[in-house]
DNA sequence: AAACTAGTCAACCGCAGTGAT
DNA sequence: AATCACTGCGGTTGACTAGTT
């Protein structure tokens, strides 16, 4: 027995997105989240389209913070980095780049990238760009830990609104957190908690252990790795750092 | 101006993975 | 263990646009 198609194809719009379409998907995201199920989504937000749609749409396209098109310099540098090292994970890679989306990365290196790194791979070091998939172990791809200076940003932008998951196209639907959840992030060392759907309230490994966590909502780790990200991202501007690449402000950050 | 070609990118398709039952 | 429902991902398609003949 096959699976169950995820929509009726007959009764689902298909092609390009309308703005009215746009504007009534943002609007129940909005107001409801996905509810976690993106196929009774459309339903529900009274949208004829199937719920792989609507998810596609938003994440690639009206979620809040996304980037198209001027890819710079850095940016095809590291796409062309992690190509070399890992292949054609698109989500990865993408995640190494604030604001893009897989889609993007991918239609990228196929329409511009590909051609321009397959021929510099046939001629590794005779020509100026080949740097572009020979930085592997620059400072960008290291582990960012949080210094103390960073943690006290961190606490004292706990409650902050710009913090608010659905402004960071964070699911806005957080689930609890069992206590079996392990609640490891590599990203910074912290894990973190959403407190009323507003605000990122991270906590340290000690006093996760010394309390209850059943009581904290969580996020994927995606996400809340995303989320460390802006908030670094924010720690970073307060600080002087945004007129320097992210190597630079990395090793600047050092305090 | 019309026809053709190449480039771009939004959207779709189908499969793999995962969690629930 | 098997099945189902759903999500996430990478590959591909096709509509549209810009450039060329």
């Amino acid at each position: 027995m096959g699976r169950a198609p995820c929509c009726d194809k007959a009764n689902v719009k298909r092609g390009p997105w309308s703005p009215e379409e746009d504007a009534t998907l943002k609007n129940y995201l909005k107001n409801h989240g996905t509810g976690g199920n993106w196929i009774t989504l459309p339903q529900k937000a009274g949208l004829k389209r199937c719920g792989k749609s609507c998810r596609l749409r938003w994440l690639n396209y009206l979620r809040p913070h996304i980037k198209h098109g001027g890819f710079t310099d850095e940016e095809d540098r590291v796409i062309c980095t992690l190509y070399a090292t890992i292949g054609s994970r698109w989500s990865l890679i993408a995640a190494q780049l604030q604001g893009r989306t897989d889609n993007d990365v991918k239609n990228h290196w196929n329409t511009k990238l590909k051609k321009k790194f397959l021929a510099e791979n046939n001629n590794i070091g005779t020509n100026n760009t080949s740097h572009m998939i020979n930085n592997i172990d620059s400072p960008q791809f290291s582990t960012f830990t949080p210094q103390p200076q960073v943690e006290a940003f961190l606490f004292d932008h706990k409650n902050s609104p710009c913090y608010d998951p659905y402004i960071l196209g964070l699911d806005q639907t957080p689930f609890p957190v069992p206590l079996s959840m392990p609640l490891e992030l590599d990203v910074s060392g912290y894990e973190t908690s959403m407190s009323n759907n507003c605000g990122i309230i991270p906590f340290s490994k000690e006093e996760k252990d010394n309390n209850n966590t059943q009581q904290w909502l969580g996020y994927e780790d995606g996400d809340a790795a995303m989320l460390l990200d802006f908030v670094y991202e924010d720690f970073l501007h307060n600080n002087g750092f945004v007129s320097q690449d992210k190597s630079s402000q990395i090793a600047s950050s050092s305090i």
